[in-house]
DNA sequence: GCTGCCGGGAA
DNA sequence: TTCCCGGCAGC
């Protein structure tokens, strides 16, 4: 039972040849797709007829009868119509007829050998049959290898057909159609549910307000963290590219946390527990090559697109819905932006740069300023001619410079005069690195995520130029400071817990004076 | 609520 | 500088 199932799982699929649609004598390649009885008699064994809908390179599906295609998994040798190929093995004896069944033979085909085999045996009683079985059983497993018949290159080629097909039969599901919008609502839920567990979080200090951090990267999510495997591996493809195009990529060979944040929040249908909802504004992309204007309205984006780059000059009531294809909805994160600066300190201003984009996962992109903007009905005003969007304004790319996991972390100080008061605008555009030599970073905040819902057909300028926003510009107010600074709890034994309140005198004088314990250090 | 530890005050 | 404690924050 087990070949026998074995036998029919290997027929399909199976790389035949076929003869030229066009006549021409050249023989084609072409994948088994499924094989039909011509004739059922089972008892006449010569009799039996199998037509195989074979799918051609083209594409196109086509039936063959068992004398019309030829066993394709070794186009060297096992060339020519399926009967010869199997007369030929079988001459070989049984055990090699089956170790062509996974290329060639049909099922049918297969079994009839086998019944043959099986009389043999019983019509041999002597110790050979011992041995046939053995045989037997070692040819059955080897055929459960197929993949070195599958491996040429022309099996790749069929392969990527098929896969082509699939693929293509899938773009038109639903599923993968799914409305950005849907995304990014899941993410924001998630980000308002959970404030802590994701790449960048809110430190201990976001009650106070405007206190963000980096986590560390062990702390980051990692690509362990369940996600839709389908729509990260599908859309990496698209978003990789542009990072390496952007990334400053100072930071480690990994920064999943940034990465897998911002991949999630910026297509997978994963909800990321990172945002808060009401901190999401949603903007209206344009698509249209070399263009990136960003809207706040998704009427005003279709009116751009419409009497800007289609020409039209009627109102909504002409618009035949062309327009939907040449924008996306973007979902800015404002929330966190305003929170941070509103704690903006003339004090310690500095400046946090988001972990630099890592290899795989793509990091959202995180942009300060323009979530500040008002929603602005400026289908008027192009932001910036040659495609550059509003939000690669948001700041200057010479700030994308530190990367830190925290602030007393930081590796290369800046400091940056702001002000406290300094609206989101202001402050990425006051933001100047005057004194590299002293200063420090008090905070870290990617304040705000950008999240595109799809990739941009014009993304060679699009998520570049976002991504390299991901830049925060924030100061952190006194408390801040110190909530970072403060030594993190330690989880060992302490003199308190070792010795008790009673053996006081036993434990260490920073215990005893309240201070971080010296002698159970962690 | 317990515990670790920071900031700050008193000696 | 040493010692102590109020109070914050993580668990």
């Amino acid at each position: 039972m087990h070949t026998r199932r074995l036998v029919k799982r290997s027929i399909l699929g199976s790389r035949v040849y076929a003869p030229s649609p066009t006549g021409d004598g050249a023989p084609v390649t072409g994948v088994v797709q499924a094989v039909k009885q011509e004739n059922r008699d089972v008892s006449a064994v010569g009799a039996r007829r199998s037509v195989y809908t074979v799918l051609m390179q083209d594409g196109s599906l086509k039936e063959f009868s068992e004398d019309e295609i030829a066993a394709g998994f070794n186009h060297t040798a096992a060339k020519g119509p399926l009967k010869s190929s199997l007369k030929q093995s079988s001459s070989n004896g049984a055990s090699e007829s089956y170790k062509v069944e996974g290329g060639s033979l049909s099922p049918e085909t297969v079994e009839e050998h086998r019944m043959v085999d099986c009389k043999r045996i019983g019509r041999d009683p002597d110790t050979r049959s011992v041995s046939l079985l053995e045989q037997k059983r070692k040819v059955v497993s080897s055929s459960i290898d197929v993949p070195h018949a599958r491996r040429s290159e022309e099996e790749v080629d069929m392969d990527k057909v098929t896969a082509a097909m699939v693929l293509t039969s899938l773009s038109t599901s639903p599923l993968v159609r799914s409305p950005p919008v849907k995304v990014n609502e899941g993410l924001s839920s998630s980000w308002k549910d959970n404030g802590s567990t994701g790449p960048f979080t809110p430190s201990s200090n976001s009650s106070s307000g405007g206190y963000w951090s980096w986590s560390a990267p062990s702390d980051q999510s990692n690509p362990s963290t369940p996600s839709p495997p389908l729509s990260a591996d599908s859309f990496k493809p698209f978003r990789v590219p542009s990072l390496g195009g952007v990334g400053p990529g100072p930071a480690g060979p990994e920064d999943p946390s940034l990465d897998e944040q911002d991949g999630s929040s910026l297509l997978f249908d994963e909800p990321i527990p990172r945002k808060r909802k009401n901190s999401m504004k949603v903007m209206f992309k344009c698509l249209w090559k070399n263009c990136g204007k960003v809207l706040s309205t998704a009427a005003g984006i279709q009116r751009h697109i419409r009497t800007i780059h289609l020409g039209r000059n009627c109102d909504s009531d002409c618009s035949d819905g062309e327009e939907d294809f040449y924008y996306t909805e973007i979902k800015l994160n404002t929330d966190s932006v305003a929170d941070g600066l509103s704690s903006l300190s003339p004090v310690s201003p500095s400046v946090l740069s988001p972990p630099p984009p890592p290899p795989s996962p793509l990091p959202s992109i995180n942009q300060l300023p323009d979530s500040h903007r008002p929603p602005q009905s400026s289908d008027t005003k192009e932001p910036h001619a040659g495609g550059t969007t509003p939000l690669s304004r948001s700041a200057p790319s010479a700030l994308y410079l530190i990367h830190t996991d925290h602030a007393y972390q930081a590796t290369a100080p800046v400091s940056i005069p702001s002000s406290s008061s300094n609206s989101a605008g202001s402050a990425s555009t006051s933001f100047t690195p005057t004194n590299s030599s002293s200063f420090s970073i008090s905070w870290q905040s990617p304040p705000v995520t950008f999240t595109g819902s799809t990739v941009s057909p014009s993304k060679s300028q699009g998520f570049g130029e976002q991504r390299s926003q991901t830049i925060a510009v924030l100061s952190s107010p006194p408390r801040a400071t110190t909530a970072l600074s403060r030594k993190v709890r330690g989880e060992g034994k302490k003199c308190r817990k070792v010795y008790g309140m009673e053996n006081r005198d036993m434990w260490c004088t920073a215990c005893r004076w309240k201070k971080a314990c010296q002698r159970f250090t962690d």
